[in-house]
DNA sequence: GGGTTTTCCTGATGTAGGTCAACGTGTTCT
DNA sequence: AGAACACGTTGACCTACATCAGGAAAACCC
């Protein structure tokens, strides 16, 4: 079954309507999923190994724990959600995708993906098959750093993550994750201060380690306090400095 | 000043008393930290780079959050903790890192390191310049591949940790890292079941996101029925089967 | 070797956030 | 349109762990 991309309607897909038309040289995400310093000749050598495929629907999987890894995914519109299962069955949310960042890359170790990913959205992606970035980061020094700072990029989000888990409050988590999105939102020339929240409450509280009623508590408290206006999923950022001082961290995942 | 590494007594280092004599190519660490692919001249290739430095003495930095990024570092003998200093002056402990793991690559992103790491006792380490690194990864399929493997077991590690801070309980938590420890010993052909803890109670809080008292309190709640007999750091895991049940979780970080 | 400092243990008490429960509000399906 | 269901909010209560506090035992160090 084919999907018509043309019924896409996020901000991303509006400005590239013709799927076909799309190319890394002209997407407006480069400069966050692409290395900077990537030369024209270079960049059509990546456009090439580029596999842009239908959109995936809310809540399908764009893959599958421990499916064989064959490829990481550029998100180009919707927003995808990576998480886990425990070994009681429980989930563990482990982070959340924003279009030009990279989905995927915890497969290399084992060869098959270490997380599920699933769109929150209807989303589009860019798959790029891990062997042939490979072979083009031998050819490519500067896609080849770029890739090693991709993965470390990952790490110290991670790392911040696990700082937050276990140092800090439900207050300052929440408040770390809407200026978080605001901060992703900003680098796509997107509102820094009004935008939907694509996942729900309850992954919310399982990506910041609490519960729904937690997060639904916090979120109202900031809402009686005038820092934020919430209608269920659309917030303003009504005081983000004041955000940013209970958050108490730099953020940048 | 010179330290003669001829004092060491870990036992990695009697193994091979003389640090000149040590290559990648007769280390017996070799099959944890090296790609198992790698042939007889590229292994050469490999040694040529690595560096192998005087022993860092208890207490002493390998390098500190915010310096210039430059080589990742093998543990040779001994324990390294990474740590990083929260926005209000906290400690997070990111990991401890024993003979034939890899530290310091979460520095490649920004070309700074994210985290300092401190010797938790004597210690040697195989220092790796990144830029030669990245240059053999290029030359050397099978060493690029392994660095991109190194670097995504990272991440998967990290979201191992992410579930255990998020989802497990203190005693849950407690038995992991035992188990953990435990598994990098085996790796090693030491004792499973009976070390030396080369952290300190407020250390191993600080990594699973608990207080001194907690900790003290499950090790002895432990010690008391029996699954480990513990006096000060030496520890003897009695019961390991009972710790995985405690534990819950497949653990290899 | 004895004093100082750090680490470890254990008990008493407090609290942030989990749990349980009930109800309101969207959303989906026929 | 109305039933069925997932999602969100709010309140009352509870518990696992933090905090505070004191004392014992290592470890360090003139």
């Amino acid at each position: 079954m084919v999907i018509s991309s043309s019924q896409s309607s996020s901000a991303e897909q509006q400005s590239c309507p013709h799927n076909n038309a799309i190319s890394c040289g002209n997407c407006r995400l480069g400069s966050i999923c692409l290395p900077l310093a990537l030369e024209g000749e270079d960049i059509v050598k990546l456009d090439e190994i580029v596999q842009r495929g239908r959109p995936i629907q809310k809540g399908e999987h764009l893959y599958r724990e421990s499916d064989n890894f064959s490829s990481v995914y550029a998100v180009r519109s919707g927003v995808i959600k990576a998480y886990r299962i425990t070994n009681d069955g429980q989930e563990q949310v482990t982070g959340f995708y924003f279009p030009g960042e990279i989905i995927g890359i915890d497969g290399i170790s084992k060869d098959q993906y270490a997380c599920s990913a699933k769109a929150l959205e209807t989303s589009a992606v860019c798959e790029i098959p891990f062997n042939r970035l490979e072979e083009l980061s031998r050819q490519v020094p500067s896609m080849q750093r770029h890739f090693f700072q991709l993965m470390s990029q990952e790490i110290t989000m991670d790392q911040q993550l696990i700082t937050m888990l276990s140092k800090n409050s439900a207050e300052e988590r929440v408040a770390a994750l809407l200026i978080s999105i605001s901060a992703r939102n900003a680098r796509r020339k997107l509102s820094k201060t009004s935008f939907r929240l694509p996942m729900s409450r309850t992954d919310i509280g399982n990506f910041l380690g609490l519960t729904v009623e937690t997060v639904s508590r916090v979120i109202s408290r900031f809402n009686k306090q005038g820092l934020i206006a919430v209608e269920s999923k659309e917030v303003t950022l009504l005081d983000l400095e004041g955000l940013k001082d209970i958050a108490n961290i730099k953020i940048d995942f």
